[in-house]
DNA sequence: CGCGGGATTGCACAGCATTGCAACCACGCG
DNA sequence: CGCGTGGTTGCAATGCTGTGCAATCCCGCG
């Protein structure tokens, strides 16, 4: 004997009623008699009968599905960021289905890519799809669209114009001249930028932004790329760029993210020596929430949860028919204890 | 002009057959001519079709979606977990969707309660329920069997006996005694313990261990309890048990999770000036990612995430029929540099 | 050339819920 | 007492795909 889901025929046969009926009884507004709710709301009760979601999606024109695609859920910023989204969705009745762009760790599996994650969600029929990680091609937003489904973009690069995604991003370049200028006016005048390879434009924009503000100071910049968005991309960098005997002899680091950022002042602290930020100085980006733990006190170009979710929320749900929109969030300094103080004004 | 989802029909149409055709293209091993797959194959990708999950699952007797309940997704640790089992069940092509259990911000807004989070993965007709926070009333774990779900609960309390739900369980009262003993080894006397408010068992019984562990040793224990499984929780429970002239002279504490151990250790460290661990050890529970960190080195009970995963995976894929099944996941001690080196012999 | 059999294919129904439409009920008013 | 009206309710069609069953087709063999 196999339990399977209650059915609306199994109420209604229980309730002495149509199967109409009992789907009414479900449907705020729908017209019944009270007494007939009642009575079909006891056989449910009594049968622990649920609406079938799923059967009720066939119908609507929008399913109640919004998937998201993430990668580096463990990261601290982008787990408080993916927390803080599905409640947020929940709180709006929406249903979080996601896709993790982990790769696979098993011997002859292969990485999970972002045209199968997409297509993965179609199948679901989700409302909408948005992007925490990876770089979407034109030609997937346009399989979006021609779907009838909308794109949500998170610091991802913009897709082609005309395509049907809505953008949110912080504001990566002024983020990095804020980086660069609060590092120079700490008296920094060997500075390097560490970022990892992943593709993403909003990490790029970091990083140039913050080169071309330190060169508009007279000084060019160290610019470490390798491996991915993680605490260990940091440390590799800090040995690196810190190794003994190393002529530049940095003075100013900027992590295109807290995570990186981290890696690199602890290496620098702990494993090699040197005295944050007296010897040298470190500025992170995000605000996650460990760096403003009494053992890091990351200064960091904060870019606020609250408003990132915020405009996510409201990109997903505007209207099917609204035009593409782009939301931008400011960013502002938040200072701790990892940077110099700054002598005298900063430079303009 | 609105798109719509394209469907089966659709495509036969296209491809000149009928939809049992495109279904049966679609569906590997079933009869259809090389050559007819191959027509319906490319009208599909001409028009942008996929299967439509939801309406496939009306058919198969299990859908291919898990539900996971979680809370607290931006902790070390649940995140580090949920990252790798939703990747997991990827791999296995399942898919996953989440309900979060974070209580809604906004005024006014009441905290969605675990049994509307089990109804509503009832109604999307999930295969099963993973609980990671929350602990199940038996009714919930019968409301599912009711409707042929089975509950796969990670750490969480033991339901009624023949009640349908696996259980994953963590040694914790294996991980509290290994906790008690290396604090003794290491020559502390005034122990506490840092716990949260929720009832959560398996926190508790990593903290009734660690007492009556302590207590063979001829020790009583502080016992604390306040708030979240926070940091701020830890933080709390430092500057309360290590205020000033505390007659007590704490030396020794254990956090239930390395989120409130970090918090206690880093409020002694930084903020009270405590040396840890010449002037007090601090150990913690799970061995998050971070605790590894040069900036933490938090000696800690390890609780395998691989193995957790796994157990998990093994759980949610075992048939239907299968007997309930209860799995123990082996914990062991990783030294970092938290406690003080021990004097002498462990006691036994 | 007729027939048996395997491979294909379409029909129709199943699976679950929503909804337009029409039937139906009771009731009040002229 | 007949009829209009508003409220209920059931029927049947709809949305989309999976699949048992029977019809069909083609091929090879006797």
């Amino acid at each position: 004997m196999e339990p399977r889901f209650v059915t609306a025929a199994d109420v209604a046969r229980r309730a002495g009623v149509s199967r109409s009926a009992v789907s009414r009884a479900f449907t705020p507004g729908a017209s019944v008699a009270p007494e007939t709710r009642a009575r079909v709301l006891e056989a449910a009760e009594a049968l622990g009968y649920r609406v079938n979601r799923l059967a009720r999606t066939l119908h609507r024109d929008r399913s109640d599905l919004v998937g998201i695609i993430g990668a580096n859920l463990g990261n601290p910023y982008i787990s408080a960021q993916f927390d803080a989204l599905s409640a947020a969705l929940q709180a709006e009745g929406l249903q979080t289905l996601l896709v993790n762009l982990r790769p696979d760790p098993r011997p002859g599996a292969e990485a999970p890519d972002l045209g199968r994650a997409v297509e993965r969600l179609l199948e679901y029929r989700v409302r909408t799809v948005v992007l925490l990680s990876g770089a979407a091609p034109d030609e997937l937003v346009r399989l979006c669209a021609a779907n009838g489904v909308r794109m949500v973009l998170i610091n991802r690069p913009a897709p082609a114009a005309g395509a049907l995604a809505d953008v949110i991003d912080s504001d990566a370049a002024g983020g990095g001249r804020l980086a660069a200028r609060r590092l120079i006016a700490a008296g920094c005048r060997q500075l390097a930028v560490v970022l990892s390879e992943s593709r993403t434009s909003a990490k790029l924009a970091r990083a140039d932004a913050f080169c071309a503000e330190a060169a508009r100071a007279g000084l060019t910049v160290r610019r470490w790329t390798q491996g991915p968005n993680s605490y260990e991309t940091g440390v590799a960098a800090a040995r690196s760029l810190l190794a003994e005997g190393d002529p530049a002899r940095i003075d100013g680091i900027f992590g295109v993210t807290d995570e990186i950022a981290l890696g690199a002042m602890n290496t620098a602290r702990h494993e090699l020596g040197l005295a944050v930020p007296e010897r040298l100085s470190v500025i992170g980006f995000d605000d996650a929430p460990i760096s403003g733990w009494s053992s890091h006190r990351l200064t960091t170009v904060r870019q606020s949860l609250r408003a990132l979710t915020a405009a996510t929320l409201e990109a997903i749900l505007s209207p099917a028919d609204a035009a593409v929109s782009h939301r931008a969030i400011a960013v502002d300094l938040v200072e701790r204890g990892s940077v110099a103080p700054a002598r005298g004004p900063a430079p303009t």
